[in-house]
DNA sequence: ACCTGAACACCGTTCAAGT
DNA sequence: ACCTGAACACCGTTCAAGT
């Protein structure tokens, strides 16, 4: 018995999923990576729409997990910011993928009900990581933090996605420079 | 005989492809709206990836010409950048659209190289445009605005992605109301 | 010149059947 | 408990056939 099948699938579809977004996601290409056949996948999940959202639900509970770690251990809510720039920066450097919330923002139309809630509660949980630092550096007083966490989330999301669709780097580190020199992120940290 | 069945399937094409993206376009939906059969769009579009060049090609081309009327009108680029703006507003009010381009930066991975030239030739013309305006209100050094005019551009596509994924406008507005603040986009205009 | 039905290999899904 | 093959309606595509 390997493991446990269905963590199989969830991390295999994770990485598809990041890759290229839900209707990038198929049964019979994820069967074959995990070693089954397409229809055992139902087994496991009944629906696509079951797949996704326990996709979308443990990508955020992975981040959760790891923002917080970033705050727990760096003191400095600059340094923070920055590390969290670098994360994006690092899931480009990884095979051009992107935000998982990038795809799923895009595919909205398509996407069932339970896996739209899902990708909300993921924003939702960056918006209000990102509004802690910037009102902890003192950047932004706390009543407008949320607000410009909001536009700071959704520039760096913009910026990797713009990055992609250049397949370019640069692209995303000159938008970032913009956004420090402009001072919408600080630039402060290590 | 209705004018012409090939432009009919372009502006079907286009209006769908900025509700759902490459993805999203099938022949058959297609067909039904131009009231023909799914093999006849073949006899004006080879293929899928012709039809996506095709109509990509035309949103690059009706962009420049839109962009170029508004800064011709105005002669105040804080004004015109006023109205970029209100049109990505505007874009998703209709119906929870988007910039054509940020489905398919998305899509990247899966799109026909010819389809991925195309898009990269319109995120040129904008950030051209944005630069040009920067810089003739004296925003950014000519030098520059280029660099600029790419985090700004992103920021925009950023800010109406994340609106999309939360379907709420508002979110739209407050990112852009704090790139005023922050002075990545200009306060002036009318 | 323009359109069509029928067929193809592909999708998610269902289900009866295996172990 | 877990997996499978076969079937279904759906996709883009091809092609021989219509007008």
């Amino acid at each position: 018995m390997r493991e446990n099948t269905r963590e199989a699938i969830l991390s295999a579809a994770r990485r598809t999923a990041q890759a290229r977004g839900y209707g990038g996601l198929n049964f019979r290409d994820l069967a074959a990576d995990v070693g089954i056949k397409s229809a055992s996948i139902h087994y496991h999940f009944a629906s696509k729409a079951d797949l996704g959202v326990a996709v979308v639900k443990r990508y955020r509970e992975d981040a959760t997990i790891a923002l917080e770690a970033i705050s727990d251990e760096m003191p400095d809510p600059l340094s923070c910011l920055q590390r969290y720039t670098d994360i994006f920066r690092a899931v480009l450097q990884n095979d051009n993928r992107m935000c998982m919330n990038n795809f799923m923002s895009a595919e909205y139309s398509d996407l069932p009900d339970v896996v739209k809630t899902e990708i909300e509660a993921f924003i939702d949980v960056n918006v209000a990581w990102i509004a802690r630092q910037l009102s902890a550096a003192s950047i932004v007083p706390i009543e407008n933090s949320e607000k410009r966490a909001r536009a700071v989330f959704s520039a760096i999301a913009g910026a990797q996605l713009l990055a992609r669709g250049r397949s370019d780097i640069s692209f995303y580190d000159s938008a970032i420079s913009e956004l420090r020199d402009a001072g919408i992120l600080p630039s402060g940290g290590d």
